[in-house]
DNA sequence: CTGAAAGCGCTTACAG
DNA sequence: CTGAAAGCGCTTACAG
């Protein structure tokens, strides 16, 4: 064997398929990409021969030559949190089958990380990007316009020209919740937020409002950018007890510090909702089977991420209109504890 | 502007900070590629032309040239585990810091989508692949040893030539979880699988041998194909106490279940362990809270994540071995539940 | 509808 | 240690 320069990696390419269906590359490429300019019988001589040499293309020719990538990202805060990944799983459900690789960027809820998966996704050409609330770092607003790749916002909603985005009200979420511990002849209400992302945070203004719309005004607010969990719930339950022996209904702002309480009023023999009702918020897996179980708000994460995710694909091929707001509300949940 | 053909993204490329720098552009790319033959000062330059130009490198332009990508695919069977969540956010720790990009490949528990996920993603050129366990169909097996892509195994141990693997005796594990409940004076022992997965049914293999070799023999198997949830504890742990009264001591083999099978004791007014001892596995966040404290076996996922990326990348830069076996043992925590 | 040429932005393989 | 040339495997931009 002659010796060559050669630094092919012996994968099949696409002219190699072309010359298998007796036409050029490019009508080959064409072929394959389904370019209605194909003739039929050509683009069937094409793909015969694709599958006789178990063609794949090669996704980084492809994006070098195009400029543009099958890719798209998704930007979450956090994986711990079954919500999150209830959408992503609808969000793949979604794409995958649509020929798109989805590119999973967890910030932990960290701007200046979210920014860094930012810029370093950019340098990939992601086609579109499904994000997470409104809240970020100016540069990383920045560079997103810059890059003027189709954005699509999940979980909050906002009416603003060129915004699409998907989720429901989480303020009237969080007024449900305190117009339901009122209707119990609930007076001296807690609410208990932890992580402090935008969400929990306008579901406590909408939850506040709701008390004092009603006429009545909050009468404990325990704040903790700790991550929520079942550990902290149990703790800050129990500060509640011991602190704010008054409190007869509190509002988690997720169900994992709800589970924790719950736990501790058993281990303390608080009566839960006799003494003290409980609400929690997500509607995560066992919050049904609890002990009471527990009243939460159900939250439609995965339609979140399916309608997100076909709102982006309408935007790619151009069927999408780019200034739209879906919002697939809740639904308030009233089990046992409250 | 004189019209011309170009496509250029308007990118600043590697030409542009080598001509800042006045160096060749093969200089340039060994400078940001930090490969040593380059003079220092001439480094020095190139870097402050790629910061000047607030450079980014193209991936898929690199990805052609050089025939390999700077993505590691992590394969893993499921996302609604925290199990593997904490396994995956371990080996971002790990590879993200060193430049690559992770690939994540959920199979959910789904042979055939594993193949998919395989055949699709080699097509990205890989630079490694974790992967979980050793169960999977032989064409997917084919394909990863035709790629040559260096593998590292996690969650099982096997000795095998060739095979680098980094996790805990599944069987021991199983095997202890029966010790312990026999040296509680338990008896009457059910296990309780779901999904089914090959490192289930490793676990039941070395309770069931640990059972036999204490001279005793095992009184129920319940198992399901049906994923692991708290939902399916309650029905399970109902069914043992409906058709299987005599019972005294369960191995979940989830925690999930078990915390199932806690609430509807409760609820039932079953005590436990009074009446009968829970066992649960992975010791999953909430665990140590659940009524009564549940015994679990504390799995080391994030160290498996961490050692397998570690080992990866050893394989990666040629100072690893390509036969290992890590042993990360486990931990049964003993707590009220038992 | 089809194709020859050029080009995407890098790195490899040589050569000096 | 440095560089000119070629090439990776596709698609774009033209032209017919």
């Amino acid at each position: 064997m002659k010796h060559t320069r050669s630094r092919a990696t012996g994968r099949t390419t696409l002219a190699q398929v072309a010359a298998l269906a007796g036409v050029s590359q490019i009508t080959a490429s064409r072929a394959l990409r389904s370019i209605a300019s194909v003739d039929p019988q050509l683009a069937a001589r094409v793909h015969d021969a694709a599958k006789a040499l178990e063609y794949v293309p090669n996704p980084a020719a492809r994006a070098l030559a195009s400029a543009r990538s099958q890719s798209i990202l998704v930007l979450i805060p956090a994986l711990s949190n079954q919500l999150f990944i209830e959408t992503l799983e609808a969000v793949q459900g979604i794409l995958r089958p649509r020929g798109f690789e989805v590119l999973i960027g967890n910030y932990h809820y960290c701007q200046e990380e979210e920014e860094e998966l930012i810029r370093n996704y950019l340098s990939f050409q992601p086609r579109g990007i499904l994000l997470t609330g409104f809240n970020r770092s100016e540069a990383a607003t920045q560079l997103l316009a810059k890059s003027g790749v189709p954005c699509v916002y999940m979980m909050e909603l906002r009416q603003e020209h060129g915004i699409v985005c998907v989720g429901f009200s989480q303020e009237e979420a969080g007024a449900k919740v305190a117009d339901h511990l009122l209707s119990r002849g609930r007076r001296k209400l807690a609410f208990v937020g932890a992580q402090l992302d935008a969400r929990v945070l306008q579901r406590r203004d909408g939850y506040q409002q709701a008390i004092a719309t009603a006429g009545f005004a909050p009468a404990l607010e325990i704040m903790t950018p700790e991550p929520s969990s079942v550990e902290l719930g149990v703790d800050l339950f129990n500060r509640i007890l011991m602190e704010h022996p008054e409190i007869d209904g509190i509002f988690f702002c997720n169900d994992d510090l709800a589970f924790g309480a719950s736990f501790e009023a058993l281990r303390k023999g608080v009566k839960i909702p006799a003494q003290i009702s409980v609400v929690g918020f997500n509607d995560l897996p066992g919050a049904s089977q609890m002990v009471p179980r527990l009243t939460s708000v159900r939250t439609p994460r995965a339609s979140i991420g399916e309608q997100a995710a076909s709102s982006l694909l309408r935007l790619l091929d151009g069927t999408g209109q780019d200034t739209v707001t879906v919002d697939l509300g809740f639904e308030l949940v009233v089990r046992e504890s409250s």
